[in-house]
RNA sequence: UCAGCAGGCCACCUUAUCGCUUUGUGCUGAAACAAGUUCAGGACAGGGAGGAAAGUCCGGACACCAUAGUGCAGCAUAGCGGGUAACGCCCGUCCCCCGGGUACUCGGGGAGGACCAGUGCAACAGAAAGCAAGUACAGUUCGGCUGUAGUGAAAUCAGGUAAACUCUAUGCGGUGCAACGCCAUGUAAACCCAUGUCCCGACAGCUAUCGGGAGAGAGCGGCACGUUCGAUGUGGGAGGGUAGGCGGUUAGAGGUGGUUGGUAACAACUAUCCGAGAUAAAUGAUAAGGAGGUUCUGAACCAAGUUCAGAAUUCACAGAAUCCGGCUUAUGGCCUGCUUUUAUU
C-alpha cells in the first residue's frame, strides 16, 4: 500500500530548474495535459521534484487557477506511485493544463495515468537507445 | 400580492476516507558521556480565506532616504461645526434643487469659497453681447448728444459662467515589506577607465595622528536656497555571480456585552472573547446524507398565490501576500420598517 503524500521537499520551487525545464526539457502531451520533464539534480532522499501551471491567459480568475493546479496536483498525489519506483535517476516535473474549460477528477486522473505510463516508456527507450 | 427605498444578518452543513500547511506535546533513530541542542521519521491534539480577500482610488501605521527644512513650481480639498491616528471618509446643521405631502414636515440629491483683480467663453433671438458696428421715431444746448421702440435673462450699462484659466484659504517631501536588518554563497573593500587635497596649529623634522578652515565632486523626486557627506572618495564601463535562509510577520486605532457622556458620528471606563501566515504560493479532493434556492409535475384551498408531495439541479461574486480605516465595483439569499400597485373578504 502506497501512501499517498505530495510535500514540500517533492514540489518544484527552484526558478532556475523551472527556467531549465522550459528551455531544455521534452514533452509529452496527452489532451489536457502536458507534462515538461527533464534528469535533474536534487537533493538527497528526493527523486521528484514536480510543479503544476495553469496559463493566466486561459483562466482570468484566481480562484478558478487555484481549483485546476489543486485537482491536478492531486492526481499526481494518487499516480505518482506508478513511476517513483521504476526511475533510477531524478527528474523534474511540470504539468500544464492546456484545455479552456475546468475538468473533474476522475478525467484528470485517467490522463494523468496514461501520461505516466508513456513517461516511463519515454525514459526506458532513451535509456536504451543512448 | 407587486415594485421601490432604507437598515441589519448569513455566505451551505454533517460524517467517512485520502491529503496540504502551521503550532504545541511527547516518542523513535542519528550526531558528543549527562543536561540541553540539532537533524530525520512517524504519532496525538489544536489553528488554517473574504464581505468584498477584488479595483489599487483616498487616508494612515511602519521602514529607509537627512528628526524631511524654506521659497517657487506641482497636486489635492472647498458653506459652517464636530468625530477620527488620518482622510477626498463619517455625523450634525444652514442654504439651494427635485419628489411627495400640505401650511408644516418627510424622503432624495448638491465639486454649495471668490467673476466690484485680470483673461476667456456664451445656444436662439437681435443691427450689435467688447474693439467693431449702430435700424426707426422723437427731443435737442446741433455733440451721432439724449430718450423711446424692437430682440433678449441681460444692451458701451452691467449681468451670467470658476467639473474655464485664475484668485483665496488649507493640506501635501520621496519611495514602498521586492521597504529594511542579519546570515550563507561568491576571487567580492575584486577588475578596467576617468577624475580628485590643500592651508593653519599641536611635536625640532618627515610619515602618521588630533583640532580648525577651505574644498573638486556627490546625496536630499523638479528649480533656487539650504543642508549633509566628502579623498580608504566620486562617477562610468565590461564581464561574472547570487536570486537561498532567518528576522520584519502577524494581538490589532480588534470583536462582543454593559455603564457613563454626546442629537449623532464617536469617546472614556469595565467585563469577556478571538488570533491564517503561505512564498511556483497551504487552507484541498472524493463519496454519502441533509438544509436552502431555482425549475418542472401533481394534489388541496375562493383568488393573485400559498401549503404539501415527488423529480431534476449543487448553483452568486469571488482566493489572503506587511498591517489597519474608508471609498468604489461584482454578487446569491433571509429578516425588519416605510411608500406604492394588484387581488380577495
Amino acid at each position: 500500500m502506497p501512501r499517498f503524500t505530495f510535500k514540500k521537499e517533492e514540489k518544484l520551487k527552484s526558478k532556475r530548474l523551472i527556467d531549465a525545464l522550459f528551455s531544455e526539457g521534452n514533452s509529452i502531451t496527452r489532451f489536457p495535459l502536458k507534462l515538461i520533464y527533464l534528469p535533474a539534480k536534487l537533493p538527497e532522499d528526493t527523486l521528484i521534484q514536480a510543479g503544476v501551471s495553469v496559463p493566466k491567459r486561459r483562466f482570468k480568475l484566481a480562484v478558478k487557477r487555484n481549483r485546476i493546479k489543486r485537482l491536478m496536483r492531486e492526481a499526481y498525489r494518487l499516480n505518482k506511485h506508478l513511476v517513483f519506483n521504476k526511475m533510477q535517476t531524478s527528474y523534474a516535473f511540470m504539468f500544464l493544463y492546456l484545455a479552456n474549460e475546468e475538468p473533474d477528477l476522475h478525467q484528470l486522473n485517467k490522463t494523468m495515468q496514461q501520461l505516466l505510463h508513456q513517461l516511463l516508456k519515454r525514459t526506458h527507450h532513451e535509456k536504451e537507445s543512448g
